[in-house]
DNA sequence: CGATCTTACGGGATTCGTAAACATA
DNA sequence: TATGTTTACGAATCCCGTAAGATCG
């Protein structure tokens, strides 16, 4: 014979009421059942809780003594099992995410608030970092989500795109091909360029474009940010190419967007995570809101 | 459906071993019982605790916060089960009396050393104090078990009488009466008498006796307490009359008892509880020695 | 194939509710 | 007698174990 939870909650019940007419009502039980799971409670813990001596129950010390913890371990369970239903529920929550600055700048605001009201009470966390960190971010657990382009390694992490980005030249609104629909690299060697600094994955792709379109402008100089290199073309310095993520961006700056040809840069966009079932119930919300959105 | 305290301990024995097979030895149930339970419980949070993909089973983010919880929750409650448990089995527990001086002098010692023996876990507080004292101390619940003379007014309180006291004369050892086998009080008026301050229960029936018995002695003096009253005596200041329950007492001090006659002095000696059936589960087994032992 | 988890189903234990008996003011 | 608790018993529910099915290495 082993003490139960109901037993627990008929106890506490009972002692409150002194009555096992009252506390039945209470429990939604009849009156016998829980003179039943009295005794049985009892006899579990090995003692009498209640005096029966007249009509109405009053605590042994033992039983006194027992309330306290009772009711201690039933607001403890009650509120442990809360805590999970609400996370569950999404009514409670961490969301992390790790987000390659390009995305975290020019769509994620707009996602996640969506998200945020929808989901008011989950709290969230960005890590806007480069597509390395990101994809360590996500392999280290510290992010649940990665927004990132699709790796060439996925290092046992699982990638689904949910987009294609076109990389784009961005010229100053006064240069004399602001006009064009687009412009090919070659075009583009006639200007200055100012690149993303060596290591990072987009001048490994606008690198990979320059060798295979035989460009043969001048590397003027490199930034770690976008949003640098996009100040340094509006100060005339010269031109870049920039993944379209960052049209908004550019645009916001003054800037001329052009489509990119010869050859055409494009990367899948998409959410990188540790394994796909072992994210929380918040990820996966926002994991779907971000492949249902595209 | 509402989470049970055996998915409880089925749920942490199934994300230690992170596997069904092994918990289900540990928890001497079949694996299908546990994956029913598992799974009920998961219905009952709302959500899943373990990723099922491959055939091994993994804790979701949700599963590792509850684990935590869930942990916590079964140690405090076989905890607090337990230490009931040892309560009911006089393994733990207090034991809180409130003795007459005479008692407590005289025979509570052996009494309760053999308590003691027989429950080593069991802290003893006694309170020494006068007899209106310890039918306070019990009204008022300090003490679960008063040990005194039965009160003339039990005021709601219940009295179990367990022997009978009669009143002895101690004098000194030199007294020409100190070979008697017994006396009367007309005998010992002779000598001055030293008595029990007024108000105690002890001086009242001195005082009464001496009524009835037309002492004409000379009280020389009162004390508080009986071991003063046996040292004046010893001193030889004059004679007085004690519970019997101070024999060894007065024998200690080197005076001789007598009998009393004419009239018998004799009180009930028992034990005073709130109601019989209220106390601790070592407060009877103390009561139940008590009684026995007489 | 072998190991593991899941599903299906029958048997057994537990628990509940109704009805009757019991105790007390 | 009225109120409230306990006991008795039939019924419903829940839980477990065996057996069969499914999945992956």
């Amino acid at each position: 014979m082993t003490a139960t939870l109901k037993q627990l909650r008929a106890f506490t019940a009972v002692a409150r009421t002194r009555s096992l007419a009252q506390a039945s009502a209470l429990l939604h039980i009849s009156q016998p059942a829980l003179s039943v799971a009295i005794r049985n409670l009892e006899e579990a813990l090995g003692g009498a809780l209640f005096n029966r001596d007249s009509r109405q129950l009053a605590l042994t010390p033992e039983g006194r003594e027992f309330l306290d913890r009772a009711e201690q371990l039933l607001h403890n369970w009650d509120q442990s099992v809360d805590a999970i239903q609400q996370r569950f529920r999404l009514e409670r929550g961490q969301l992390n995410l790790a987000v390659i600055p390009a995305f975290a700048l020019n769509r994620l605001p707009d996602l996640l608030a969506r998200f945020h009201g929808q989901h008011p009470d989950i709290n969230i966390v960005i890590e806007d970092i480069v597509m390395e960190r990101v994809q360590r971010a996500v392999r280290e657990g510290r992010a649940e989500i990665g927004i990132t382009f699709r790796p060439d390694d996925l290092g046992g992490l699982e990638f689904m795109g949910f987009g294609r980005d076109r990389f784009i030249a961005v010229i100053p609104a006064t240069h004399p091909l602001a006009g064009r629909e687009s412009v090919t690299w070659r075009e583009l060697s006639r200007e200055p360029f100012i690149a993303m600094n060596r290591g990072s994955a987009v001048r490994r792709w606008t690198d990979g474009a320059m060798a295979e379109s035989g460009y043969e402008g001048r590397l003027l100089c490199e930034a770690n940010q976008l949003s640098t290199i996009g100040q340094l073309v509006r100060a005339g310095m010269g031109v870049s190419v920039v993944p379209e993520l960052c049209r908004p961006q550019m645009d916001g700056y003054g800037l001329c967007s052009l489509t990119l040809r010869a050859p055409v840069v494009e990367q899948e966009v998409g959410a990188l995570v540790r394994r796909r079932g072992a994210i929380s119930a918040s990820a996966d919300a926002f994991l779907e809101m971000l492949t249902a959105a595209g």
